[in-house]
DNA sequence: GAAAAAATCACCTGAAAGGGGGATTGACCA
DNA sequence: TGGTCAATCCCCCTTTCAGGTGATTTTTTC
């Protein structure tokens, strides 16, 4: 088997020294490259396409959620691996809306990593043992439906109250159209008012 | 100046030791008792009641935030301050749902505890300086309505995706009645439909 | 025991949402 | 170049919601 390219991005130098480390220990794995931002990463994977990129989440400037949002739109084959040091469920939502296949915590260990990369590199979804999540949970995250551009700016206006009307008027388009997307959200996130549905998205972290 | 009672709860004993060499420290307090759940601070309170009552959030079989509702309910003069090592803002909307008036995380400063301590035991709101809490989002905490208990059942009911008339059938009430508390709920949030209410309900954790 | 708060019920109105059905256009993609 | 998907638009009908106004009863509080 070929090696596992890797590019990890983080704006802490003590973790990319960590990973870089903990990596070099994993045999089947090569690091293609070390970022300390958004842009760094980009320019990298541009020159040699890593098959993984670990991001962090919280990171100046550009986001890891948005930073995954580009890399599945600019590179899909490119597979992305979220790590963060905080248990939030609201963001692990946002980055599997986002693209993302796995999500470990900075305190994984060598094994959690290596198995991560394994799985996600197999096409699979990994979520970090010490994610306090259960199967239910894990389930739950599955189904996070992918929503469309157009749909989320219609779940966000929902969301602050605006009626069908108001949004048409906002996004220049016909009541009617709102009113498609409504529907569409609903069946969707299989419920059937805008209550549960309000609710599912806050759950999800998308509003 | 008499000495304020305090009453500590929480399950893990390291914390209840720091906890009392971190108050014995500060001259105008006394502790009156140390719990390591829910049932002995209730036995304990009803010996000799406290002036304030520090819980930790998180405590198996009876959560802090249930805690202090039960506090809240039988005892009303014993103010509560919540105690937790995450920087969770929804529980925070919880906890001062349930009654508690201050918030401080485990790693605080002899000063912090003084502090919270003092601002609660005058009856004013105490958030922990650690909490990355800004003004605005002081305010927004400040601002939550507090609901009933009806209230709370019927907003619960209304995110699960339930209709007035569905509602009514539940609780056995009147679907005018639902009605009622529904405007009520939206008046209090000050939102005017439903989506607004649970997208506030759900930021506040009440959902 | 009076006052306040919570919970209950009622009706009217118009606006909005929910559940169907369908249609067209353009983009991307295999 | 046929197929899928996103985004747009249209109409039907029924239910629910939102806003207003007012009332009674029960419970809690002081």
């Amino acid at each position: 088997m070929d090696k596992i390219k890797i590019l990890v991005t983080d704006d802490h130098p003590m973790v990319l020294e960590g990973m870089q480390t903990m990596l070099s220990q994993i045999g089947f794995v090569i690091i293609t490259g070390l970022a300390r931002n958004a842009y760094e990463a980009m320019e990298l994977i541009k020159a040699n396409p890593p098959h993984i990129v670990i991001t962090d989440i919280s990171m100046p400037e550009i986001s890891g959620i948005e930073f995954a949002a580009k890399v599945r739109n600019e590179y899909p084959g490119v597979k992305i691996i979220a790590m963060s040091t905080f248990n939030e469920r609201s963001y692990i939502s946002q980055m599997v809306q986002n693209g993302a296949s796995g999500y470990i915590l900075k305190s994984a260990s060598k094994e959690e990593i290596e198995e991560a990369i394994l799985t996600v590199y197999e096409g699979k979804l990994y979520m970090s043992v010490e994610l306090e999540l259960n199967k239910k949970e894990q389930q739950e995250i599955n189904k996070i439906p992918i929503l469309t551009s157009r749909e989320k700016e219609v779940l966000a206006l929902i969301a602050e109250g605006f009626t069908n009307p108001q949004i048409a008027a906002k996004l220049f388009v016909s009541p009617y159209t709102v009113d498609s997307h409504r529907k569409n959200l609903l069946t969707k996130f299989e419920v059937n008012n805008t209550a549960g549905l309000i609710k599912l998205a806050a759950r999800y972290g998308l509003v």
